[in-house]
DNA sequence: TTGTAAGCGTTATCAG
DNA sequence: CTGATAACGCTTACAA
């Protein structure tokens, strides 16, 4: 087990200067060529590697990206994770995962770790306590300090930074456009509280869609779930609560979930309750994952292209780290989606 | 936008030396209380932080471990990698993720980069690639500098590392025998190709429980799938396939698939025929992810507890990381498996 | 053509 | 009690 080589030790090795194998290496015209080829066969057979550290310690960059999300099991970020480690990587640059869990103090915590030399720069999507809390004071610090920071998904106006999302207003009237081209008369909306900024605009889309149209739309067709509580008998209640809804309100002949779980949930609640899809019930969900593709029947959403917006953000994020000029303007990208046609629509 | 403060930057402000400070902000009795107020208050105030690129340099320890695994986008692994997460910032450690994307070539880079000064181990799931090749190369490379490796699921024996694993062959039988105990008499087999080692264990516990039961294997229930060509129609081809053997073999009352997909689409597949799940067909698949429980009928699945896996993962590496001796014997955690009777199973 | 030395931010040792 | 110095591994301007 013999520890990594440094330049030190090729040095003293070859009875040159550390000054000279580190030229050598770069194949500077300064070396001979002689001694070069010697030093870089030296270094080859020990399988010489710059250390990073010391190298990040030196130019003050590390060449890496910090990821802060809330959770990754949602299909969602593990696209927009895949996405920035595709672009990052390509430029040559790692990505380090820090999980909030949904908490204000793991999302400190985390990114006072990683701001601290780690990285050089954040992409993220706060959690939903934080969003609660609607204390941002983390990230203010943390983009005085010269840190840039990319938001998606979940951003909020108020901070200084880019932002890459999606228009959730259009991307909601698109759904439920479909769904009243679809001869949908009662459509329900299975949403999330409010304080969830793409929940809130989701719903607003839905509401715009009703007006347009000219059809009142009915609070008592708007389910809005709270899930704080993220416990095991979760799935459970949601069901419950929606299987509640089509109880009472027989008529409703549509449906559109700001999320692919909650849409087959539905989905699930009614096919118990008798009603077929599409045929009396059609559905319509948001995000494309795993479950809206393979859920029988296949559920018509809305999709997100979660991978671009992580190339996006990845990009940007690069862009500033690597910009001399500490004052340009922040910019707002809004990535296209959607409407997927599957099965759960007529 | 002030830059971070430093050691330096607050002795010249406060006209003392750097290693005054130092001590100072560690509370070492040696300086007065005086001085010691002071420049914690100073400290405080500009929101001073130790830089960890120095102190990894310093320390010749990075305090993050890297994760190396094929695809994010699969439900176990984001279990995985939350456990090591958890895990690992509990113990103060930070997690790099490096994808491979089921190529060697990406692999090799991947670990090459972050093995040089970016981490302290790795925990890692290797490509398929990589075992078709057999070339563990860089693995052996790795463990030789004396950066310490765990491996989980695709592990191979050769490669004298810790590793976490689970009894494929065990949990294999367990599902198979459940089929049997339930009266199928001719249970089909969907699995991958035999260089991944997980899918060839779990074939050979089919095989085995079927024999200890003196049911005759035959050739034609058994489907290798071949998922090399990870392509846009991959599911639709998957699907087409599951279905010809499905006609073949009408006689099918039992399904057991080595993953969550293959047996949701083995689900789809026969529902499409016109069978009833579970009345006509009963299927078991391994790993419990998203699709299995909101699949319909939701799936009954070996679980493998990916966030335990994690955990231990974790455990491990940190424990090879802090350990002073080099040469400690290698350990193989088995993780339990547990078979989730659902509604796919009567 | 090669070597020297400063510096990146810390900590630790040893003098003062 | 405080300060100077070396060291971690590397790059680079400058000196030899």
């Amino acid at each position: 087990m013999k520890r990594k080589i440094t330049l030190k030790q090729i040095a003293k090795e070859l009875g040159v200067s550390i000054g000279t194998v580190s030229k050598a290496l770069k194949g500077s015209h300064e070396i001979s060529e002689e001694t070069k080829e010697k030093i870089q066969a030296f270094a080859k057979y020990y399988n010489y590697k710059p250390n990073n550290i010391a190298l990040s310690l030196k130019n003050r960059k590390t060449k890496t990206i910090g990821i802060i999300i809330p959770e990754i099991v949602h299909h969602f970020f593990t696209r927009v994770i895949q996405g920035i480690e595709h672009l990052a990587n390509k430029k040559g640059y790692n990505v380090i995962v820090g999980l909030s869990n949904e908490s204000f103090d793991k999302e400190v915590i985390n990114m006072e770790m990683l701001a601290s030399g780690s990285i050089d720069g954040f992409i993220m999507s706060i959690s939903k306590e934080t969003l609660l809390k609607q204390d941002y004071h983390h990230l203010n610090e943390t983009i005085n300090q010269g840190m840039p920071i990319v938001m998606f998904d979940r951003v909020v106006s108020e901070i200084r930074c880019d932002k890459v999302i999606i228009d959730d207003v259009e991307a909601a009237k698109k759904a439920v456009n479909k769904l009243i081209a679809n001869n949908c008369k009662h459509i329900a909306l299975i949403t999330t509280m409010d304080y969830i900024s793409v929940g809130r605009l989701r719903t607003q889309g839905y509401i715009e869609a009703l007006n347009k149209h000219e059809i009142t739309t009915e609070a008592n067709l708007i389910l809005k779930v709270d899930d704080k509580l993220v416990s095991e008998d979760y799935i459970d209640v949601l069901e419950k609560e929606i299987k509640a809804l089509f109880l009472m309100n027989p008529n409703i002949d549509g449906v559109f979930a700001v999320n692919e779980l909650y849409a087959v949930t539905a989905m699930k609640a009614a096919r118990n309750l008798g009603k077929r899809i599409p045929e009396d019930l059609q559905v319509i969900g948001f995000t494309d994952g795993v479950l809206s593709r393979h859920a029988t029947p296949s559920l018509s959403t809305v999709t997100q292209y979660g991978h671009k917006i992580g190339e996006v953000a990845a990009s940007l994020i690069i862009e500033k780290i690597e910009s001399e000029s500490s004052e340009d303007p922040v910019r707002t990208v809004v990535i296209e989606t959607e409407l997927i046609e599957r099965e759960s629509t007529k």
